[in-house]
DNA sequence: CGTAAATATTGATCGATATCGATGTCAGCC
DNA sequence: GGCTGACATCGATATCGATCAATATTTACG
């Protein structure tokens, strides 16, 4: 499968101005936490015991259906955003923080 | 029209999850700086003179039509990411940096 | 005031993607 | 080894947004 893509190449800020193929690796990463679904599930991990919740659990407060929520998942999890682990019959997911920071600092 | 929205209303960590509502509107200002082309213009306003440029300027280095480079500053001025500055003919536009922190902070 | 330059608006198209229902896969259990 | 529960994958649909060509608007200038 690959590493999740070392890091952002080049940011906003050096003087230069950004290619296209930067803009839209750039741009990708951004989409990623771009959506409110996804936020949403953000948002419920960092309130979660632990820090870790499994699909069922993220499913249940949103008003979507599990595929649904495990499509997002599944995006986060290839931009290097979430990380998954099974346990059992469960998958769990967690927040990988660097890579959260590292996508907020394209804009700087 | 109205003011650019105070500011985000809720981030990422308060320990509550986010509303619907909330995550619609964080991502919606999320997905203003999550187009490609959108990252070129701030790319190349950063690096500008002065720090500003019209649109003519703006247009000319992007493989886009003058249109459809207005729509995006359009979007961009309207989430209060960029002011916009009309002298004589030409419009100048430059970044509103502490807008730009602000949906950086969203992440965090 | 008519013309040209700079920017905005409009309407249409086309691709991307969020979503769903249906089904497949995988892991534990009786 | 079949059942059930948890999650993933697939195919279809529908909405959204980036883009363009055409046209309107605005501003200066002669």
């Amino acid at each position: 499968m690959g590493e999740p893509a070392e890091v952002a190449a080049r940011s906003l800020t050096p003087g230069t101005s950004l290619t296209r193929d930067d803009a839209e690796r750039l741009a990708g990463l951004l989409r990623v936490v771009s959506d409110p679904t996804r936020l949403q599930l953000l948002s419920m991990l960092l309130a979660a015991p632990d820090a870790e919740a499994n699909v069922t659990d993220l499913t249940e407060p949103l008003d979507l259906t599990q595929p649904t929520v495990s499509h997002h998942l599944r995006l986060m999890v290839e931009a290097g955003v979430l990380r998954r682990e099974r346990r059992g019959k469960q998958v769990w997911f967690s927040i990988v923080p660097e890579r959260l920071a590292a996508i907020a600092d394209i804009l700087r």
